[in-house]
DNA sequence: ATAAGTCTTATAGTACACTCTAAGTCAAGG
DNA sequence: CCTTGACTTAGAGTGTACTATAAGACTTAT
């Protein structure tokens, strides 16, 4: 009988990097169910551990916390709703990769930027060529 | 002695694709300067279209408006001032890269998550695997 | 025993970037 | 001429996700 490890909510704010404010509102808006001991007070495990962290890497693909819940209260209607969690995950996976496709793109426009900076500090591009002149090489 | 093309504000607000609301706030906070004809009516150049697509770019890349002001007001001060603006963009660039990294990695457990769910559904790995057994696999 | 931690609900504040309204004046186009 | 659009300042509202406080009760740790 390995008695399973428990964590007061400050304890568990330090391992998962989220203030205890936030776990309640997490908790309030439904991402995580703490368990409660005999006077009420919440107790967290290793599980919550991983969830949160899942959790975590959903948010921070730039999924919103109404995504979230969504994907929460599916799982918690069982098995019958995988194929809707999968597609709700899929959602956030193309919405993702497109961010990252956009970040990128604008990234381009500032790494010639920086390219034209260094070109007139090392003068080796004309002074009055304009950065749109220079953009154009590259469309 | 060609005339330079004239955009009022709503005709501008629909070429740039901002609302008229949000030009004047950008005006406010410094990050564009319209000029006036001489009834004291905003007029835009093509110049200024430039500007606010090169604007959009760099807050693309998750450059805020305070960071925009900075670039704004250096810009403004002239010559000296490029290795400074210089610096500001490469910090831009730097932790837009940071970013695109973050979400890659995010996106990466996201794509596991959804593989575990398509194994599922194909009955290819135990129903019993969670998911934090498989992740381990790409550890 | 006492300090520190936790509980509750409700509510307010923060940050960012808009987004919109009011209210009154003035200008431009058909 | 008259509707539509532009001007002004100042302030309120929106959305997202926290972040914090109050206040009183109760628990846990030293």
């Amino acid at each position: 009988m390995t008695r399973v490890k428990k964590y007061k909510i400050s304890e568990f704010s330090r391992l998962v990097g989220l203030s205890t404010f936030t776990l309640r509102y997490y908790e309030n808006e439904g991402i995580i169910k703490p368990h409660r001991d005999h006077n009420g007070m919440r107790y967290y495990t290793t599980a919550d551990i991983k969830w949160i962290g899942f959790v975590l890497h959903l948010k921070g693909t730039g999924m919103k916390i109404t995504a979230l819940k969504e994907y929460v209260a599916l799982r918690a209607a069982g098995d019958a709703t995988i194929p809707a969690r999968r597609a709700l995950l899929a959602q956030a996976q193309k919405d993702c990769e497109a961010e990252i496709a956009e970040r990128q793109a604008n990234l381009q426009v500032l790494n010639h930027k920086i390219d034209w900076y260094d070109g007139k500090l090392d003068a080796s591009i004309a002074e009055t060529e304009s950065f749109e002149t220079y953009l154009k090489r590259f469309e």
